[in-house]
RNA sequence: GCAGAGGUAGCUAAGCUCGGUCCACGGCGCCGGACUUGAAAUCCGGUGGGCACCCGCCCUCGAGGGUUCGAAUCCCUCCCUCUGCGCCA
């Protein structure tokens, strides 16, 4: 969430980033139950010092009647602070409940635009694959394998939920190990967190309250299921005072994420939007005048996954009406499919500036008797496992109907070079 | 799940029985100052959040309610930690 000195004091900003980002939020009713809340918290205050006054001299008085003309004052006082008190909590739950569906202000770099046509691509990297045949879709590929089951995966639980087996599930493992590989010598520590977290952590990274609907929950427990591992890695620091040395802290973790996705199901994509799919995600807490940068280097470091796939990529600059509520800045980076000739996002990567910071109370200090400051937070997919494998299918499909095994990945496929249909016994 | 013990500031730790100078004792760490050639030791001051920033004011004892003129202290609900028992891959 925004600071609220800052939205009071820069209405006008405000305003134009919501106009920006195509979000409706009640920004007029923010500022009056801002300014109503301050004029009657003084008010408060000023009742509330007479009242600790008062308070301060009845076991001094030994006079009975005095002290209970004391009393009396006391309780007249408490009948006109009780509505004045109840009010201004009240205007202030107001302020932050309109507080917390403000999105967050986007960077002066970040174009302005309605939807994804106002991206911009900042960078290509490697050659589109044009196989001289025609290509297929990776449900075509993976069903005429016997490694794909979109069925029995609807069977088991429901539609948008499918079944891997034999190389294909595999290869989800070695996707997994390779990716973290990577990031592991680019310096990002290995975490393993719980798939659930609470209502305080949902709303720290700011699922809740805007998109509760996009969750699973468990009502027994309060519990949410985790959309992405955002949430438990930034999570981890919530609450928590860093020192200037702890940063930078980067994170990465694998996790599976689970979204509804209500009112999407087109049946239609295969694996690309699905309820369920695993993600290896990164996660960087730093100082704020370091996030711009680690925003690249976050990018980049997500990137060299692709490169060592050898999967042809660009990065795009997300317009302000194509970022997500609490993103400042965002990088989404697309792998080429030869299927429909289409760009296939296989990542995001963020700058939230202090945004998430604010909301889950993540501090830093510079020096140890300085007042503590919010930190930046950052995160981006490192990279979508589900996604990244429909890239390698779709990319290396061969003309028989299998695909070969990117180099970089044979050492975690036992050292298979290629991926054939399976014979025999395929029940 | 059951029983017991706990949760106090960056850390540590008094206060709770018996409500009122608690405006939260003390210690450690850290910051500033004095002393010193410098340092240590010692001494003084500061060290949760917000408003105002010259005094000053409000809030804060795991969270939220309640009782009371007044709650860290009494009552209720919830969360978390530890110990024992139970269950368990």
């Amino acid at each position: 969430m925004l600071d609220i000195k800052f939205i009071r004091e820069n209405p006008d900003l405000v305003r134009r980033s919501l106009e920006n980002r195509c979000v409706q939020a009640d920004l007029d009713g923010f500022l009056e139950a801002d300014a109503s809340f301050r004029s009657i918290v003084e008010e408060v205050n000023g009742l509330k010092h007479r009242k600790n006054l008062v308070a301060r001299e009845i076991p001094n008085e030994k006079d009975a009647n005095k002290k209970a003309e004391l009393v009396a004052r006391m309780k007249d006082l408490n009948l006109r602070l009780k509505d004045l008190d109840d009010e201004s909590t009240r205007l202030d739950s107001l302020r932050n409940e309109i507080r917390l569906y403000i999105p967050n202000m986007p960077l002066n770099d970040v174009p302005v635009g309605e939807d994804a046509s106002s991206n911009q691509v900042v960078s290509t990297w490697g050659e589109k694959r044009t196989p001289p045949f025609h290509p297929k879709g990776h449900v075509e590929i993976g069903s005429a394998l016997k490694m794909l089951d979109m069925e029995r995966g609807a069977k088991v639980t429901g539609s948008g939920f499918y079944i891997l087996r034999d190389k294909l599930a595999r290869m989800e493992r070695a996707l997994i190990n390779l990716m973290m590989d990577i990031h592991t010598t680019q310096g990002y520590t290995e975490i393993w967190a719980p798939a659930l977290a609470n209502s305080s952590s949902m709303l720290g990274t700011g699922q809740l309250p805007k998109f509760e609907d996009d969750m699973y929950r468990i009502p027994s427990d309060d519990l949410y299921m985790i959309p992405t591992a955002e949430v438990t890695l930034t999570n981890m620091n919530r609450e928590e005072i860093l020192d200037l040395d702890d940063m930078p802290l980067r994170y990465q973790a694998f996790s599976p994420c689970f979204r509804r996705e209500a009112g999407r199901h087109t049946g239609e994509e295969g694996m690309i939007r699905v309820h369920q799919f695993s993600k290896v995600e990164l996660v960087s807490i730093v100082d704020p005048e370091n996030s711009a940068l680690e925003l690249e280097k976050l990018t980049d470091d997500a990137s060299e996954v692709l490169r060592r796939l050898d999967l042809p990529h660009r990065k795009v600059l997300l317009c302000t009406g194509d970022m997500t509520f609490s993103s400042a800045k965002t990088y989404d980076l697309e792998v080429h499919c030869p299927y429909n000739d289409r760009w296939m996002e296989v990542s995001s990567c963020s700058l939230f500036t202090d945004f998430q910071a604010r909301r889950s109370a993540i501090k830093f200090r510079r020096q140890p008797h300085l007042p503590s400051e919010f930190v930046h937070t950052l995160n981006g997919s490192g990279l979508a496992i589900g996604r990244t494998m429909v890239a390698i299918m779709e990319n290396y499909q061969t003309e028989e109907g299998g695909f070969a095994v990117p180099e970089a990945l044979r050492p975690y496929m036992g050292g298979a070079e290629r991926i054939e249909p399976l014979t025999g016994r395929t029940i």
